[in-house]
DNA sequence: GTCCTGATGTGCT
DNA sequence: GCACATCAGGACA
């Protein structure tokens, strides 16, 4: 029997199948369907979400290449009673698609400089969301080197408006799905890292909602905004 | 229409 | 630590 032959569990001599890359690249993209997070996981509470967000992957499928990051740091942004949350001015068209189905990206354009990345959570109808605040650079690095004009990789994502510039996100991107193909969170199938929970960043006119412990950082990272 | 404020980042002191 | 860049959204007249 040739060195790549095998017997079947009835005693044939089989040979081994061929398998072509177009087989290899339906197969990578099934994987990579199986690790996308999917809506039911955006269903939960915020505070949960974004608890559950640290340790996963946002990834970017764009036309100069695709990028990754593995989230560090989140925000959890709860409804119309938050006074730190946009929604609780009330649905206005900024704030359409946080009162929309789950698992939808909020991209929204502040300071005159800088977008946002949220990830709209609970139910349709409820505004909540998580910021994403910072990311690890995982791939991608070069094309967001170049977008941020910027070498040192710690400092590429470390903030809301960084990994937003790093990855290409813009307003043009408010309201798209996140279990979608430009732009989804994977779940490699680490565990959820130690954390650390703290007050909001930059929230200040919140009243009481200031105090609440509502961000997550992942303890000991150095790819966080604020230590 | 005007005015004020802001879930930031950067560069300068 | 602080000033400032710059513009969209919201409040208000």
């Amino acid at each position: 029997m040739g060195r790549d032959q095998r017997r079947s569990t009835t005693g044939e001599v089989v040979e081994p199948k061929l398998v072509g890359a177009s087989q290899l690249t339906s197969a990578f993209h099934r994987y990579r369907e199986i690790l996308k997070l999917p809506r039911s996981f955006y269903e939960q509470t915020t505070i949960d979400v974004a608890k559950q967000l640290l340790g996963k992957y946002l990834v970017r499928r764009h036309s100069d290449g695709s990028m990754s990051g593995r989230i560090v740091e989140t925000e959890a942004y709860i409804g119309p009673q938050d006074l730190a949350c946009h929604a609780s001015k009330g649905r206005t068209a900024r704030t359409e698609v946080m009162f929309g189905p789950p698992g939808h990206a909020y991209v929204y354009f502040i300071y005159g400089f800088h977008n946002m990345l949220n990830l709209v959570t609970e139910v349709k109808g409820y505004p909540a969301a998580v910021l994403i605040r910072a990311v690890e650079p995982v791939s991608g690095i070069d094309s967001m080197k170049q977008r941020r004009h910027c070498e040192v990789v710690r400092d590429l994502c470390s903030g809301p408006g960084k990994l937003c510039q790093a990855f290409a996100i813009d307003r043009s991107l408010n309201g798209v799905d996140a279990c979608g193909k430009v732009l989804y969170v994977e779940d490699r199938r680490e565990p959820v890292p130690r954390f650390l929970s703290t007050p909001r960043i930059g929230v200040g006119y919140a009243g009481e909602w200031k105090d609440k412990p509502f961000r997550f950082v992942v303890r000991g990272s150095t790819f966080v905004s604020k230590s």
